[in-house]
DNA sequence: CAAAACCGTTGGGGGCGCCAATGGTTTCTG
DNA sequence: CAGAAACCATTGGCGCCCCCAACGGTTTTG
């Protein structure tokens, strides 16, 4: 029986059905539920993102930050700065090569990482709740394969 | 030096393996591609999402389009008044319900659904293009129970 | 050693999602 | 049946994400 006449039941619009529009709509309540869980420890996604790799990569420059993340060399800046003025990540000119800057995180950034990483994997548990283990495992190898750069 | 030009082999970042981080990434890719295919007909996509949409529930209000769609009520005025401002769609006042307006496909707006909905699908085939008919189906499933409403 | 490639930085811009407030209209309710 | 509450379209404003162009400084290449 159908449960929903009352209620406009999200007419079946062709758009509903085409992934392009699906992606845009879960990828906007996953970085809803990622926000707000990291807004917690006053950081954003981007912010996260970029010290997690900072923390993987050791020292770094800016511009291997940008090509691994898929993040616009502009935009680094400016979280560069945000991480730095917070005393997460120290930048330190390269002396190797004096164009690039040696990113790294500090200790602060370590501590605070920590409690980001375990916020942000509870908001993507809260975001794929309604699936399975495996079908999580799915989704993730289905997107890997659609998500490819350029 | 042999190790340092090794092409940005994407580390494995814990990022990279969050769904939010995939479906952010994978909405880009899809935005790029269906954005782009409809600019030959001079539409965007919530334009076209919109358009769609009248055209599947008849006479509708702009209230209603935005809870259908998910859009802002703030959003589907600007987009209304492009929509009707190039004839695409009508815009009458609601004799029965005078807050409403009612808001009707034109002819000229059909033709041009057709063609936007030709472009939009082509743009999704390519967006999942490494995938088989079947995984693409599953990605659309496991997308539909991750993208609901707030 | 000049050209090409790369780095960080600045500036600009488009698109999407969300919230607050307002005047007009309809519906609910006491 | 009158006032309150809910709804509608509209305006205005905010923040985040993604992308491109340009420039001075540095390194690599031919």
């Amino acid at each position: 029986m159908s449960d929903d006449h009352d209620h406009h039941a999200y007419a079946p619009s062709r758009i509903r059905a085409l992934p392009s529009w699906l992606l845009g709509r879960a990828a906007a309540r996953g970085h809803r539920l990622v926000a707000d869980a990291l807004a917690a420890e006053g950081m954003r996604m981007m912010h996260h993102a970029v010290l997690s790799a900072v923390a993987e990569l050791g020292p770094v420059s800016q511009a291997e930050l940008g090509r691994t993340l898929g993040i616009d060399p502009k935009d680094i800046v400016a979280i560069v700065n945000d991480l730095q003025k917070d005393g997460l990540v120290t930048r330190t000119p390269d002396p190797k090569d004096r164009r690039k800057n040696a990113i790294e995180i500090s200790s602060a950034g370590e501590h605070r990482l920590r409690r980001t990483e375990k916020l942000g994997d509870e908001a993507n548990e809260r975001l794929t709740a309604d699936l399975t283990p495996a079908e999580r495992e799915q989704l993730i190898a289905l997107l890997t394969r659609i998500a490819l750069p350029r």
